[in-house]
DNA sequence: ATGCAAATGCGACCTATTCGCATTAAGGGT
DNA sequence: ACCCTTAATGCGAATAGGTCGCATTTGCAT
C-alpha cells in the first residue's frame, strides 16, 4: 500500500490512470519551488526516468491543468510555465532582468476586478495580473 | 506635400524610413477599432497592396512597438494582438466565448499595483491585467 | 539625378506545442 | 495471478506563431 500524495489522489479522483510518467512529473512539481516550463520539467524528469518523452510532459501538464492540479502561466513571449495549484491564489511580479518570479496577493485588487467585470456585465472566469518590474537599488 | 499622420511623424522622428508598407500598416491600425493580430493586419494590408509580406508586418509591428506607437498584447495562448498606443492606458476584459475585447481602466488598481511592487522592492516597468469572463445573461 | 544604407520579400528556419499511430501498460474483472 | 480493455505513451511528423539570412528594392540626403 503505497501512500498517495495529494496530487496522485486528484488524478485518481478524476478517473485517470496513475502512470509512471505522471507520478514522476507530479513528484517534480511537488519538489519545484520555481515556475518551470515544459522543457525544464522534461529535463528533470529525464534524470529519474529517461524514457519519458516531451510530448508526455505536455499532455500531462494539460490534464493536470484540467483537473485543477496545476496552473499554467503564459508570461511575456516565453514558453508556458507551471506551478502547483493547491496553494492559495496569488499573482506574479516578474523581474525583467533575472526572470525571477515573486508572488503576491491583493484581496483588494481581486475585489476591484470582480466589481469592474460585474459593471461591464461579465462574470470573471479567470484573470491574469502580472507586474513586470526592476529591482530598486 | 502630403500631410503626415501622428503615426507617420513618430516613425520619422525615430529616424526610420517612411516606406510604403509602413504607411499602409499604419493606416490599417488607425482604422482598426479592434485588436488585430499579425495575420489579420497582413490580410487587410494585402487588400491595399498585395506585395506586402507577412514578415514585414511582423517587423513593422516590432519597430512600432519600439517607437511606442503600438502596444502588443499576448492574450491566453493566442497570437499577439496589437492596438494603437496613443490613447490613454487601459486594461482588457476578454470574452472567453467570443474573443471580444472590452477595455476598462481602474486608477485604484493601478495605484495598488504600484504600492505592492514598491513594497516588494520593485519599480513597475510594465504590467498586464487581463480578465477573462463570460457575459452574464 | 544618384548613391548608399535601410527596408523589403522570399523562403528557410526556429521554438513551442500538438497530433497520428503503433505499442505499452494501468487496473478492473475473473 | 492473469486477462482484457482501453487509456496513456513514445516517436516522429505536423502545426502555429514568429524570426532570420540574403539578394533586391527603395527612401531620401546630397
Amino acid at each position: 500500500m503505497t501512500e498517495l500524495s495529494q496530487y496522485e489522489l486528484q488524478i485518481k479522483k478524476a478517473g485517470l490512470r496513475l502512470t509512471e510518467p505522471r507520478r514522476i512529473i507530479l513528484r517534480i512539481l511537488e519538489a519545484s519551488g520555481d515556475h518551470p516550463d515544459a522543457a525544464e520539467i522534461f529535463q528533470r524528469a529525464a534524470k529519474m526516468d529517461a524514457r519519458i518523452s516531451l510530448a508526455t510532459v505536455y499532455r500531462t501538464m494539460k490534464v493536470l491543468e484540467e483537473t485543477g492540479a496545476v496552473e499554467r502561466h503564459a508570461f511575456q513571449g516565453g514558453p508556458a510555465r507551471f506551478e502547483q495549484a493547491d496553494r492559495e491564489h496569488h499573482d506574479h511580479l516578474i523581474d525583467i532582468e533575472t526572470g525571477a518570479v515573486v508572488e503576491f496577493t491583493s484581496p483588494r485588487i481581486e475585489e476591484l476586478q470582480r466589481a469592474i467585470a460585474e459593471e461591464l456585465g461579465y462574470e470573471i472566469v479567470d484573470h491574469r495580473l502580472e507586474l513586470y518590474g526592476r529591482k530598486i537599488t
